[in-house]
DNA sequence: CTCCAAGCTGACCATATGGTCAAATAAAGA
DNA sequence: TCTTTATTTGACCATATGGTCAGCTTGGAG
């Protein structure tokens, strides 16, 4: 029995071709919107045949949840910046950085989230009830006690994450629009930096958080 | 010859089934997107048969074309209040209420508008390029002119701009998630207000524009 | 080498949907 | 009233699409 075997083993081929899906299935989902996508056009991206498709996801449906699970994953991950941090500035800051770099480096996922929620999430409002309310409040804890420390002004914890999410993610979701109002040119990186730092200070300045005494 | 006409009038007719139309199709446009949205489902919204639907609009693009052009037309008329404004404080603070305020009324047109972009606009390409760039660049200078009076600090005006549109069109496009966070309740007044209060509070403090000295 | 289970796929089907059309009806001018 | 033009709509069509399946190929355990 050879373990390390040259040629591709059954597990290996399973993984890979529901890598290829899975990542053509995002940028089309992205582009087209659930119900412009065409399970065609996926196999077609992924180089394979439609009917394979059926055979790794049952349905398109269940294709489409593993894409909006599997988003929804990588944007939790971004959240843990926020509890390492001792007060706003370098909590907020590097939650603001860690969000940019998703919504660069990601862009297709964060449209397909924007897309499900935008159609009343009909297949993870469960996760919106459930892990998005509690990670929610969990930073709304978080802030409010930045507040009753002295770290940052009284506003209103609830509206300044919404204002997060907004502001980061409008890169990767409206990245069209920017992009067009950027002369038809993607930004470039040093683009990236100063929208991000721009985001930063206003922000952090907005809410009386300074790195100074 | 009656002109005031007590019955409808063939001008009216045509007049109140188009509006009827647009109505529909703008909410279910938002709701399922262009793909997912039928002339079916359209046409039961509005209360009237399909086929009177392609009489008014030939094609369903064509349909679709003119809801995203009457939505962009509201969006443009929230510009106005810009202009006629001395600084930032007043501006900025008057666009802020007044984006609010369409994405409360017209949360659907938002997410229509989203939609359209996400998908690489492929509609409104054109409008992109022109109408929005223009506008764009002319409130950059707005607000240089600002910067360079010293009205608030040298932050990236376009940034800024992008700032605006994301946060404020979040309550439009991400509604439903605010409401699901919200315990699926709708913001209430209050919080509609408690909604944009934070938000100018932030952005006007984070550029370093205060009504005071 | 043998055999079984896993993987693969062209051909096919049922359905949904955008769009058409001809006939019927209602308004408006002569 | 008569004629013309605009509006209405049920029935119908062509096509696209999600999904199925039978038969084939291939990896891998004994």
């Amino acid at each position: 029995m050879v373990v390390a075997s040259r040629s591709t083993s059954k597990k290996d081929i399973r993984l890979e071709n529901e890598r290829l899906i899975m990542e053509a299935a995002e940028k089309v989902f992205a582009e087209a919107g659930f119900g412009g996508a065409t399970m065609q056009l996926i196999a077609d991206m992924a180089g394979l045949p439609k009917a394979n498709l059926h055979y790794y996801f049952p349905t398109k449906e269940a294709l489409y949840r593993r894409v909006v699970q599997d988003i929804f994953h990588v944007w939790l991950q971004a959240a843990d910046i926020f509890d390492q941090a001792d007060g706003p500035v370098e909590g907020i800051g590097a939650y603001i950085d860690a969000k940019m770099e998703i919504s660069r480096r990601h862009p297709a996922g964060s449209k397909v989230w924007a897309s499900e929620v935008m159609h009343r999430a009909p297949v993870i409002q469960d996760y919106l009830e459930t892990t998005l309310d509690h990670w929610t409040n969990g930073r709304i804890d978080v802030i409010q006690k930045w507040i009753d420390k002295g770290l940052m002004h009284p506003i209103d914890p609830r509206h300044l994450l919404y204002m997060l999410w907004a502001t980061t993610q409008h890169y990767a979701d409206f990245g069209h629009q920017i992009e067009t109002l950027n002369g038809g040119n993607a930004l470039s990186n040093d683009q990236w930096v100063a929208a991000t730092n721009t985001i930063k200070t206003i922000i952090l300045n907005g809410i009386g958080a300074q790195p100074g005494p």
